[in-house]
DNA sequence: AATATCAATGCAATGGAAGTGCAATTACTG
DNA sequence: CAGTAATTGCACTTCCATTGCATTGATATT
């Protein structure tokens, strides 16, 4: 618990009850979550409160984005090896047809990516769809 | 343009002035366009008959979604080696942060993705970003 | 401990994109 | 040419993202 202040210390963020709440619910989820999930899970918060400070945790390399195609953007916890700021770019991610949900398969490098001469690639953006584990019945 | 008028007739749908006018549109432009830039080459148009038009086609393989993480839906043609149809799946577009065009590279091929064990992946969206050919002073 | 300062929060409102219902119009069929 | 079905235009709604401003809360200084 001690942790979550240390770290958002090192941020340079002020340690607030919202912001320890927000950390630890996102730190429970194992999947993506978005703006209104957060918004259901604290009913007496403010919208944009939540929105904020989200969008301070991006900021901050706390969290990254996640646009997985369904048109609403997730955000997941940089942490179990996504290594936001050094290699902020190598996001692969599995958004289930099924369940809806989106989970970080960080674990599960990308494959170089070729670009024609004269494109200049500076970051990859990877959404696989189809079945998870969970829904595969596996 | 009476290939135009063949492809609707063969896809089931019928041919009528807008359609034609959208269809040209799209294939004069070598990038990916939004909703929005439809809405400003054709302000005569109604924003919803657009939108339907676009949806149709893309319901008939005309055109395909790309969602580039602009958080905007964009579309472009399923030509040029796209196969829709066939390999439905294997998108691999370019996004410029610089002039903020989308772009398909349809001749480049993604590499296979794995997945762990349990997750069947139907489906992969790719979006390289960075610079591209025009920007890039290239 | 009181106060000044700046950040964080809550409320209200806005904007943009996506989507729907319905009436009017247009295209095809016989 | 009439009838049917699809297409178009208008009005409206919904949902998510975002901003302005006043208020509350936290940190630093005295």
């Amino acid at each position: 618990m001690q942790k979550i202040e240390k770290l958002l210390e090192s941020k340079n963020i002020r340690v607030t009850a919202m912001r320890l709440l927000i950390y630890k619910f996102l730190a429970e989820k194992q999947i993506a979550v978005t703006l209104s999930d957060i918004e259901n899970a604290f009913e007496k918060a403010d919208r944009t409160t939540l929105y904020r400070t989200v969008k301070t945790f991006e900021e901050k390399d706390i969290v990254h984005q996640i646009d997985d195609g369904t048109g609403i953007t997730k955000y997941a916890l940089c942490e179990n090896g996504c290594n936001c700021e050094i290699e902020r770019d190598l996001h692969l991610h599995f958004h289930c047809n099924n369940c809806n949900e989106t989970v970080c398969l960080t674990e599960h490098k990308i494959p170089q990516i070729k670009v024609p001469d004269g494109f200049v690639s500076e970051n990859v953006n990877l959404v696989v769809k189809g079945i998870c584990d969970k829904c595969s019945g596996q």
